[in-house]
DNA sequence: TTGTAGGCGTTATCAG
DNA sequence: CTGATAACGCCTACAA
């Protein structure tokens, strides 16, 4: 196969009469170097089949061009989407990407390796589902850090955030604006005070609030993560114990898709009986029977502005990196379709 | 913040009264160190705050200790539980995974950068959707390469293998079975001679010669990808055509779901007036209506050996760097819900 | 069981 | 515009 010699940057300066050095600016796009040596450069490279050892490169400068994108579990649609995204536009900017999930139900032993993976890479970009201690500790690990989600305790770590709240209470807004008065929440998540989807409700009721409606604690249901099992299990609460509902706002569109499975089953017509908006809009979200109302995160623009800041935080000059905590908010868009 | 001072073994040793060397082996598990020494490092370590520059480590020992999971596109949820299944794999072998979508929609030029890539990773494992010339050249880089399909060309690479047309077979059998006689073959991919859409047709041809009955190629539909929206549009197609149908054998649970919500937008039932079958056996297919029939190709451990046999090539001894092609077939299973 | 010394391939500094 | 030289932080013979 292949060699077991490692060509490196003296032996291509050794075969093209130049020094290491002009080798090195050749490679990395300097501007001045004679058009002439810079070609007959290239062709040793390429005759010779170096390439560049970004261990040693990393070692020089102090940085590693990668960045880890910590997300709860790929298998949902939302982190793949987003972890996709981010790859994306990290391309644009040159770094690496290394995906780690966080919550994924084939990982559990992590916390080990999570020590180390930070000597890895240059920043992080975390997208949290719930907000414990432990995992914030982790996270401070000194080297920049943005959180998709939004502020939190006494840290400053930048943030983008989904305007979960805004977008939850624009959700809740139309299904009330569609006649529902018995609005189920579901995805109410785990024993946290924080996090997304503590926002999510409270935008459910803020839009409740709005149309003097009470809240009916009955009809806020708990799930113990965001898959479409736990929407069939949520709904088939409701159903059991005869809850009336005539609306679902469900906080991801996997929730959505497992509660309209299980009104369906139980000979609930989706949305005359029971109107049902989601949340993230993924691509599957516009075949489901029928095709589902949701909010468009607007991830591409999330994930670009995340990858953003982190690079003007690790690469640009002083007068970034300095700079006080950033918060943005991404703007999110309502989705109709025939669920509600 | 955190600090401007990096520090090293050196500082540590200085502090733990021990040599560089000492710390070194502390910090590797090294077997024989005593523990009072141990110890004494550790709180060193610990109370400096020290971690180890895995940039150093990776140019003096000649390796990243990370790998590359080339996928075409990290919104199909088949290359996201993928992705999810190989991190989760290669975490037990301590390995660091680099996702790379080589055809994600959010991707297209990023052929410049794939040749920078390889010096990052020790080792690729790429999963293609089709064997151009052009992709199958891009792998040939000197470092270990472990491919997610059939073998192919001349090229002597490792290779996993998902059953395509033994799985295929399996799920067109069963339609026949069921009492199918005109079932459509939905995902023929690209213009290539090769690759798992290929394999795949050619299972389900299989199954219609070992069945006696005629192939009809107005019943083989090409898409332009595995999406969603192209199960819909190749049964609109086969629809406006009048191509006469009871049955569908979808090359993945996406085509299968658009394929299940274009045949219930005409009206038809399913399974009543056709049946449907997918491929992947995805979260998602359990909660469709109807909960789809399909191929469960056994991701987990595709990952794993794939994972395994990349590790043995890249930090194996000798013996086991040299053996010859590797190429394991992994196993597959029908399931069987309501919508075939 | 631990210390010493040298180099892995790059890039930055400093000349020229 | 290009050359020499010195680190970057770690690992590993070799020695003790």
């Amino acid at each position: 196969m292949s060699g077991v010699e490692r060509v490196t940057m003296k032996d291509v300066a050794k075969v093209a009469h130049v020094s290491p050095r002009t080798v090195s600016n050749v490679v990395n796009d300097y501007e001045y170097v004679k058009e002439d040596t810079r070609k007959r450069v290239w062709d040793a490279i390429n005759s010779m089949g170096y390439s560049l050892n970004l261990s040693a490169r990393g070692l020089r400068q102090g940085n590693t061009g990668i960045i880890i994108l910590a997300v709860p579990d790929l298998t949902m649609p939302y982190f793949a989407d987003l972890s996709d995204a981010v790859i994306a536009a990290a391309q644009k900017r040159g770094l690496y990407v290394l995906v780690e999930p966080t919550a994924s139900n084939r990982n559990r032993e992590r916390e080990a390796l999570h020590g180390m993976r930070k000597n890895m890479a240059d920043g992080i970009i975390y997208c949290p589902l719930e907000l414990n201690r432990k995992e914030i500790e982790l996270l401070d690990v000194g080297i920049p850090v943005t959180v998709l989600s939004e502020p939190f305790g006494d840290r400053h770590f930048d943030h983008v955030m989904i305007q979960n709240r805004e977008a939850s209470l624009t959700a809740t807004e139309y299904l009330l604006s569609r006649g529902c008065r018995r609005i189920a929440a579901i995805g109410l998540y785990g024993g946290q005070r924080q996090g997304p989807s503590v926002e999510r409700l409270a935008g459910y009721r803020d839009a409740l609030k709005q149309a003097g409606i009470p809240i009916d604690e009955r009809l806020e249901v708990r799930t113990d993560s965001w898959h479409r099992s736990d929407g069939v299990a949520a709904v088939r609460k409701l159903l059991d114990q005869s809850v009336e509902i005539d609306g679902v706002v469900a906080f991801t569109d996997q929730l959505a898709e497992g509660a309209m499975f299980a009104l369906q089953m139980a000979g609930k017509k989706v949305p005359d009986d029971v109107a049902v908006i989601g949340f993230d809009n993924n691509d599957e979200s516009q075949y489901l029977m029928p095709p589902l109302t949701t909010i468009d995160p607007g991830i591409d623009k999330i994930a670009a502005q995340a990858v953003d800041i982190l690079h003007s935080r690790i690469y640009g000059d002083e007068s970034e990196k300095e700079k006080g905590q950033i918060i943005k908010k991404a703007p999110f868009e309502l989705i109709i379709r025939q669920s509600a």
